[in-house]
DNA sequence: TAATTGCCCGGGAGCGTTGCCGGGGATAAA
DNA sequence: TTTATCCCCGGCAACGCTCCCGGGCAATTA
């Protein structure tokens, strides 16, 4: 009763073990009547194959992974119940592996498909950096998602998904200055010199110099040494160091919304009204900023498109059926409460 | 170079391939030079052994599970972190697998338990009744987190880690009541009989009943056929449906912030200010309530005490250090902005 | 009738690892 | 010197399954 196999079916059945692994797998060589009495078998003693064992002879197991670098991220969840279900649709199962916060992502990936045999593997959020030849050693198809940057110098050994952060931070940031900001603080994440909030960092960067405006540093606020770079806690924490800096602003662009709202909240605690006295902008286009009071001036990401993308393009990739390549997805601007004109203020 | 297997590694070592094994196994029947020598040879290579080849032959293979269903909840984020590392502490592997919005959980938990070799299972999220003869089936210890309901009627077949829903539900209930509220509309999660949203409105039906209110369906609002029960979309969609229903209310209870969230914006569309015209409560403790405007009055429940015992639990019992048990957690009443005493608010 | 074909089926090797068993060499005890 | 002891080590049988090979039997063809 305890443990059983395959031989146990056999015997039960009266047949040789072949012909059961053929009723499970189902094979050609099998009577049709011999496999529904195996199968019927199979199911009144609640017999399961032993996935190891399987794995082990087999060169073909359907097995894909998720890799996720912070799961603490709404962002997550829904990115991961459609690269499921895009799993499903092929027969692939999915394992989900948390990696810590920083750097060893390729290493783990690594054991991940030594140990179990998997086929490829999708990698959300983290940075966009990555040795080719780490991930070359890899030998199975590797896709980033939301990573901020698509480069297109090199050979193509990975794919990437993802939005031009730079780019679109720079947007954001030419939409506050046309609202008739100078002053712009923004709230990044520095926790790695080559991290998504960098990039971010960079587009706002960018924007400012283009208008020939200096950049202050006094107005950069970086979360570091944080568990969660990306939290509310971590938004209002920074936003309540700029107010008591005293330094003058009239804007703040948070990079994540999460870190919006942290901030809306400090801003609303000194007295501060949004959008009369400050602007306040995010990027990442969640929920939340839908339903936030006041609504969310943000970038909206198409997440769901890009994660359904993303599974689809690994799993191509898998089949022989696509090359690895970089694809950006455009990102929209989305004008809501939480902005308005410097000093024309609604 | 390709696959590489211990036998290359010992043929590479000049050692048998019992050698290579008892060095990676540390075990102590290998001298430490030579442990040493096959250390060095492994790690150069980067080979890592085939994890299926292993759990096929040991039997102790340290691997426990996290069942979450509805990966959505930004709930589930810390409490799979804590468990993570309660899980790493022993030594333990993790897999994560997400279930469906309902009822298979024991089916994948079978599938799991012997596809793998797991030694146990955690599961966040979910019903409150389960069939004690499915559980037993699995042979593992399981253990349930947050789930409403903490029975301890018949013999312990699994453990159970939870708040007192129906109570802490009437609390906030008759919290609301004491405000002088006695129009009380409630948003729920009516997705199953034995739903933790019904064991919320059951709370919610103690405190009026008690009160002798009696009980309007016109005020009961439940969330149905939608993938995920808790997002700030049912809530607004509900409260929208309440408002547009002319019926009469001074409060709204929403049983999951996010409903209150939503239920707060669709008011705050409405013209109606919060908490001077309506009071409005939530439930769960999430971050996001500290940070909206207004604040949310809400139910804490102590997630991160709950997913680290659960850890525990699990762990101490797979040891035979401890038996299944029902643990009753409290949880805290946190009276914030959005609500206030009826006709008389601040 | 004899030879060929094709359908089902069982046997058995092997997947990469672990763990037991037994052996060889060095050291200690007699 | 002989015997016992201990430390390392290699060989080998599993673990539960898949997949290839070959064989039996009925149906088809010559």
């Amino acid at each position: 009763m305890d443990e059983l196999t395959i031989k146990d079916i056999a015997r039960k059945c009266g047949v040789g073990i072949s012909t059961v692994s053929r009723a499970i797998n189902n094979h050609p060589d099998i009577s049709p009547e011999t496999r529904k009495m195996v199968m019927e078998v199979i199911k009144e003693t609640g017999f399961i194959p032993n996935n190891s064992a399987r794995n082990l002879k087999r060169v073909d197991a359907k097995c894909i992974a998720v890799l996720i670098k912070g799961i603490t991220n709404p962002f997550f969840g829904p990115a991961i119940q459609i690269i499921e279900k895009q799993a499903q649709k092929k027969k692939y199962a999915l394992v989900i592996q948390h990696v810590d916060a920083y750097g060893n992502e390729l290493e783990v990936a690594l054991h991940l498909v030594k140990e179990k045999r998997l086929r490829g593997i999708i990698f959300l959020g983290g940075s966009y950096q990555h040795d080719p030849v780490q991930i070359a050693k890899l030998k199975v198809p590797f896709v980033f998602c939301t990573i901020g940057k698509v480069k297109d110098t090199e050979e193509k050994v990975y794919s990437n998904i993802a939005v031009d952060d730079r780019a679109e931070s720079c947007k954001m940031t030419n939409y506050l200055l046309d609202l008739g900001h100078k002053r712009i603080a923004i709230i990044t994440e520095g926790t790695g010199a080559e991290s998504v909030g960098q990039l971010r960092l960079e587009g706002y960067k960018d924007a400012l110099t283009a208008r020939g405006i200096e950049i202050d540093e006094k107005l950069i606020y970086e979360v570091k040494d944080v568990e969660d770079p990306y939290s509310m806690e971590s938004g209002y924490a920074l936003a309540k160091k700029l107010l008591d800096s005293g330094v003058d602003f009239t804007a703040v662009f948070a990079i994540a919304d999460f870190l919006a709202v942290g901030a809306c909240r400090a801003l609303h605690e000194a007295g501060k009204r949004i959008p009369e006295d400050v602007s306040v902008a995010g990027y990442d286009g969640l929920d939340i900023g839908e339903y936030y009071t006041p609504q969310l001036t943000t970038i909206r990401q198409p997440m769901e498109a890009m994660a359904e993308r993303t599974a689809q393009l690994l799993l191509d990739i898998i089949d022989g059926k696509s090359k690895h390549e970089y694809i950006s997805f455009p990102a929209e601007l989305v004008e809501r409460e939480s902005t308005a004109k410097l000093g024309n203020q609604d």
